[in-house]
DNA sequence: CCTACTTTGTGAAACCTTTCACGAGCGAGC
DNA sequence: GCTCGCTCGTGAAAGGTTTCACAAAGTAGG
């Protein structure tokens, strides 16, 4: 298994979520190039990106639909669970607290702070939100997700790291500084906002140029 | 200028980011180097993305922050406002409706949706709640957000193209399809959930292995 | 068993993006 | 006015990703 790309996990996603649906629909095998279509990238490009994990289709016939959704659940490591606590209970960490996704994904949200004195002691979706201060490596906490304002982000990330994370999931739009050992991504509303904008913006002048990147 | 790539617009969003922050310092120039240092970045990228769109730095002094500020501002369309509606009040929908993220680039909320007759007439951020079937063409939203379910988001992207959006910010995890006039942008957390939860999988037996990509 | 058809897995080619490296412009100090 | 040091703008090179195209491997039907 040489070197894989982000690109190409990004796409184990998107095909993941196709399998779960075809699964749902009761079929048994799946083509690379119907898998291709639902998410509208190529079947070269499906057949290339699991290729890079093994072999996991039969010639002239495609692909097992539940047998490759759960090569690729483990691939992804979502057949086990991670410790989360969101630190910022805004109207981001407020949403992302009851967000049934995250639970079906394998994220537990087990704790939730915050600085406000406004905030601390609520009680958020059944948990207690917390003084920041009280955020340490006692937790065993293995991800936290910041849903701070941009300012504060940076010191919340520090904190999060001296607290033994080994991931980050930043929803503030900054870039973050952390060591190496500790895995950060970003979900970053406002770049998305102001690309669509650019678009938008720039759309009558110019049509639309690619396909390839044009929509996630 | 030639075509404009998907990444040098995202990171045009970056500069535009370190730029506001800078003239909050009261920084007067910039160099390249001092600008990409704060993303993450070399400098060679900030130029060559700057380039693409003219010549705004000066050599031996770098780039006069509030112009270049304007100047990408006004590339990323962020000097006018945009008519947008939000189809969904569910946990992310509320979130958004109450993001004052939004207003600040641009994006003026006007108008709240959902199917859910649970929500309908609920007032939300000064917002009622409206039924899905009222989103009609006379309202002239120019971008609608989708914060519904993955199972309701095609069926909200019709409806949004049938009432003449020309861009869509999307935050259920589906890739919708639309007509090439119009522009879509995903915020896909559960795509940013997997490769975390990938990273972190992986991160043991392979170690930090890129830096480029790796946190944005 | 043999032919016709389907679909995977993959090297090679094409394409796109980033980084390098350097000429050229600019201010400062003398 | 001249030199020095700094920094931009940009072709060329390097590096990475996607697409192409085809051999190999399988099914189905007779």
């Amino acid at each position: 298994m040489t070197h894989i790309s982000e690109p190409t996990v990004r796409r184990l996603s998107h095909y993941y979520r196709v399998l779960e649906e075809v699964a749902a629909e009761g079929k048994r095998m799946i083509s690379s190039h119907l898998l291709a279509e639902r998410e509208g990238i190529t079947s070269a490009q499906v057949r290339k990106d699991l290729s890079a994990f093994g072999s996991f289709g039969r010639r002239g016939l495609g692909y097992h639909v539940e047998h490759l959704r759960d090569e690729i659940r483990a691939l992804l490591g979502l057949d086990r669970r991670w410790r989360a606590c969101v630190v910022g209970a805004g109207h981001i960490g407020t949403a992302l607290l009851g967000y049934r996704g995250f639970a079906d994904q394998g994220f537990d949200i087990v704790a939730a702070f915050d600085n406000d004195p406004e905030r601390i002691g609520r009680t958020i979706d059944g948990l207690i939100v917390r003084p920041l201060g009280q955020l340490s490596a006692k937790d065993g906490f293995e991800i936290g997700v910041i849903a701070t304002p941009a300012a504060a982000a940076q010191a919340v990330a520090d904190a999060l790291v001296a607290a033994g994370v080994q991931g980050i999931l930043n929803f503030a739009p900054r870039k973050l500084r952390v060591p190496e050992s500790v895995t950060v991504r970003a979900v970053d509303m406002t770049m998305e906002f102001e690309s669509l904008s650019y678009a938008l913006t720039h759309a009558r002048a110019a049509g639309p140029r690619r396909r390839r990147r044009a929509s996630r």
